[in-house]
DNA sequence: CTAGTGACCCAAC
DNA sequence: GGTTGGGCCACTA
């Protein structure tokens, strides 16, 4: 099948990924499996990984309150720092480099049913 | 088209 | 409780 293999256009789902982080509300944190699933991409949470690396700048998003399913910092290096940084300026109170997802967590307001492991 | 990679996720040890 | 491995699928070269 011909596939549009061109280099440079690239995925056009990465607006839609920002797009969907730039829509997460402040003191809130959202899992890229969220994010996905607001693009309409189930289980493609490393499309978000992806777009989130390929930022643009000059644009303000807060990539800073994407975390993984676990609400921790998967980026790696001074980047996870500083992203623990704004996360606490947020407002955000991380439990050795995690967050409570049931209180922080984006569409959070589940009660009680725990769903960890 | 093939191959390699990854800001992930989950199950199992 | 932390660590290891496999799987998933999109994107890049």
């Amino acid at each position: 099948m011909k596939r549009k293999n061109a280099p440079g256009m690239g995925g056009q789902s990465y607006p839609r990924i920002w797009e969907a982080v730039r829509s997460i509300p402040r003191g809130r944190v959202a899992t890229y499996g969220q994010i996905a699933a607001f693009v309409n991409r189930p289980g493609h949470a490393r499309l978000v990984g992806y777009a989130l690396h390929n930022l643009p700048d000059g644009v303000e998003i807060p990539w800073h309150r994407v975390v993984n399913a676990r609400g921790a910092i998967s980026l790696p290096g001074d980047g996870g720092r500083s992203q623990r940084e704004l996360l606490t300026h947020e407002g955000i109170v991380f439990e050795k480099n995690r967050v409570d997802l049931r209180h922080y967590g984006w569409q959070a307001g589940r009660k009680g049913s725990s769903r960890r492991r």
